[in-house]
DNA sequence: TGGAAATATCGTAAATATACGATATAGTCA
DNA sequence: TGACTATATCGTATATTTACGATATTTCCA
């Protein structure tokens, strides 16, 4: 029988799993691989990723509440940006592996 | 305005998506975790993860279905491996950044 | 000041995920 | 064969997620 972790494992487990769930979604995942080469409005995003305004938005505020992105309001503009540096690698390794 | 992908990129998001849904829960994740190190069966995992047995079952065949474990059977164990060597990156980028 | 543009919010219906209890299936061994 | 073990399955209640339409908020500009 292995040296294995316990319950406090599965605690740490919950966190990751919150942002994995955040990033789980084919237009956040998309919205996410654009805003690692550039620094985009909620309107470019909703466009793109061919998506309802206010849908767009909503998946913008997910991410952004946990963490994994940040805003900057600029007039009447929203430009959103990668928050959290550790989503380029891991955007890498799903893209290595699954698509 | 940068040049994107379109449409076709989100169809590739969505599989990318589906995978990274299948990864994302506490338990699964420990499983996997778990599953990178050892070779071990349905009620092994249970008893480690602290879940019933028919719930561990459950997120073990999701797993599979996904194509990201496989089961041996021997007797009347089940033991599950990885099957998507993929999967060691993506969690350590995890455990790098949401740990 | 009034209207248009960009974004956010709210209520809600539909879809999906999760956990649970009960039970079925298959293998082992006395 | 019959009891026991390990695993899988099924029905279902609950929770969570998602999308949608309508609307509110803020900013800009004529």
């Amino acid at each position: 029988m292995p040296q294995i972790p316990t319950h406090t494992s599965l605690d740490s487990m919950t966190h990751a799993a919150e942002c994995l769930k955040a990033i789980a979604h084919p237009v956040r995942l998309l919205m996410i691989e654009l805003l690692l080469d550039h620094r985009m409005t909620v309107g470019e995003l909703a466009i793109i990723c061919n998506t309802p305004q206010n849908v767009a938005s909503e998946h913008l505020l997910k991410l952004k509440d946990r963490g994994l992105l940040k805003v900057e309001r600029e007039g009447r503009n929203a430009y959103y940006t990668i928050a959290e540096p550790g989503l380029r690698s891991i955007i890498q390794c799903i893209q290595a592996r699954f698509r």
